[in-house]
RNA sequence: GGAGAGGUGGCCGAGUGGUCGAAGGCAACCGAUUGCUAAUCGGUUAAGGGGUCACAAGCUCCUUCCAGGGUUCGAAUCCCUGCCUCUCCGCCA
């Protein structure tokens, strides 16, 4: 986590960093509250050091068996206005921490405050004058049963049935493979539940809160992104340069609440409260950030490219941005059935900012400092199945599953006949 | 779920009330030396917060031996609670 030295020289990027990011606090308040904790901290460090040099005397004295009785009692005094002050201090140092977990990561300086297209869009296709929505494909295939969804779970849940099943087994294998085999990713499968200090750690609280599951006898976070576990499984570690870059990559469901959302926006499969991503996460030198994250939206778009997929790339400006990241771009594609572009993938350099509250560090040259920290989507799945079903759907409303799928799925078309 | 053992610095590991921020080893860094990789010798190496000061170096003080409470003039060391790890038993996919 930040400390206050760093908030002090860094006050007004952070000022201006925490209204774009949506965050509304006093740095006034605080900075004077910071000055208040020095002076109680000065006083509370002079009657400690008072009371250990007294103590370590009745030793002596006692040790020699003489009378301590004086010193004793000057101590007991002592004792009543330390307790006291310490109880001082430590209210004032919670408050000055809890303040400083309100404030977003500083925002790099090549962001821009409108979205930048950085890439074009690629790869559209030719279609029926009117294509078919997921929805209206998935319920007349029966690979998709959102009826049965909402009454297992409740609205905006999702269920996969038959060769819909099988395709989004086939998506997370497929994607798996690809960052693993090619791209030197080490394969992770973490627990989807983490605890408060977890999410604390990567950005998602205290911010996010309302956002997600908790598990009210544990404490335990349901996971929005496993960039949570895979990130913190470097949680209090010091590493050595020769390790870095470190490439975990891992398939977990993620639970969001989107409290908020309604209508067209979540229909069908567009925002749902359980979905699949595979994570790519990199722990890298600092001065390697950069590099690392260019060289992640490669290796995410690689997934779109290898299933032909229409996509588009756009660099977030700077009140879009997360309150973890300092560059976050943003991979889109494109689903002609609902005639939407949609968000698949968000890949964010978040610089120190996670690493300072995980304590990941690196030892180099006899120096100890913090990682920097990366993730991307490589990528989620429920926006991927959209497109795919709205971008392969034949005149006949069927599936044309894309040639390097058919390895995972055992079938090239998903036709009408067959439930 | 029941019974026991344990959690110490980058890592391993000693330490049961004051002389312990912490022996020893490993690792790393700096220097010396050796005609190679390497070995040997000497030194250095935790973090955070104050004060002094140039927001430097240096000096100095305080805090930190899983976390939170407690006992005590004084706690890594004693007591309580929680978390985690290990062993045994039970239960279970």
């Amino acid at each position: 986590m930040y400390n206050m030295k760093f908030i002090e020289e860094n006050l007004t990027s952070l000022k201006e960093v925490t209204k774009n990011k949506g965050v509304d606090i006093d740095f006034e308040l605080f900075t004077g509250l910071n000055e208040k904790r020095k002076t109680l901290q000065s006083s509370v460090d002079e009657l400690r050091r008072e009371r250990n040099e007294k103590s370590k005397k009745v030793g002596e004295l006692k040790k020699n068996k003489k009378d301590a009785s004086k010193l004793l009692s000057e101590l007991e005094f002592l004792k009543e206005k330390l307790i006291r002050e310490e109880k001082d201090l430590k209210e004032i140092q919670q408050a000055i921490d809890d303040f400083i977990s309100w404030i977003p990561n500083l925002v790099h300086s090549s962001v821009k405050n409108k979205p930048v297209e950085i890439i074009k869009p690629t790869g559209l296709k030719k279609l029926p004058s009117k294509p078919l929505t997921h929805i209206e494909l998935g319920e007349s295939l029966g690979i998709l049963d959102f009826s049965s969804a909402s009454k297992i779970t409740g609205s905006n849940f999702s269920l996969y049935k038959g060769k819909g099943a099988k395709l989004e087994r086939a998506l997370i294998n497929f994607m798996l493979d690809l960052h693993t085999k090619r791209h030197g990713y080490t394969e992770v499968f973490p627990p989807f539940l983490a605890n408060e200090q977890s999410m604390f750690n990567t950005g998602q609280l205290p911010k996010m809160k309302e956002d997600m599951y908790i598990t009210d006898k544990d404490g335990l976070y349901l996971n929005p992104t496993a960039e949570v576990p895979l990130t913190n499984i470097l949680s209090d570690k010091v590493l050595t340069a020769d390790e870095l870059p470190i490439k975990y990559c891992g398939y977990t469901a993620c639970f969001r609440r989107e409290a908020g959302s309604y209508g067209k926006e979540t229909k069908g499969l567009l925002r749902v409260h359980q979905f699949n991503k595979v994570e790519l996460v990199n722990f890298v030198m600092p001065e390697d950030s950069y590099d690392a994250l260019e060289r992640l939206l490669k290796e995410a778009l690689e997934v779109l490219k290898l299933l032909d997929i229409p996509y588009k790339v756009i660099q977030l400006p700077y009140d879009d941005l997360s309150f973890a990241s300092a560059k976050t771009y943003d991979i889109e594609i494109f689903a002609p059935g609902v005639d939407r572009w949609l968000e698949v993938s968000s890949v964010s350099n978040f610089e120190d900012f996670q690493a300072k509250r995980a304590n990941i560090r690196v030892k180099a040259e006899g120096k100890t400092k913090y990682v920097h920290t990366l993730n991307g989507s490589g990528v989620a799945t429920p926006r991927l199945m959209i497109s795919l079903l709205e971008n392969y759907q034949t005149k006949e409303g069927e599936i044309k599953i894309p040639d390097v799928l058919v390895p995972y799925t055992d079938f090239e078309t998903i036709d009408l006949n067959i439930k």
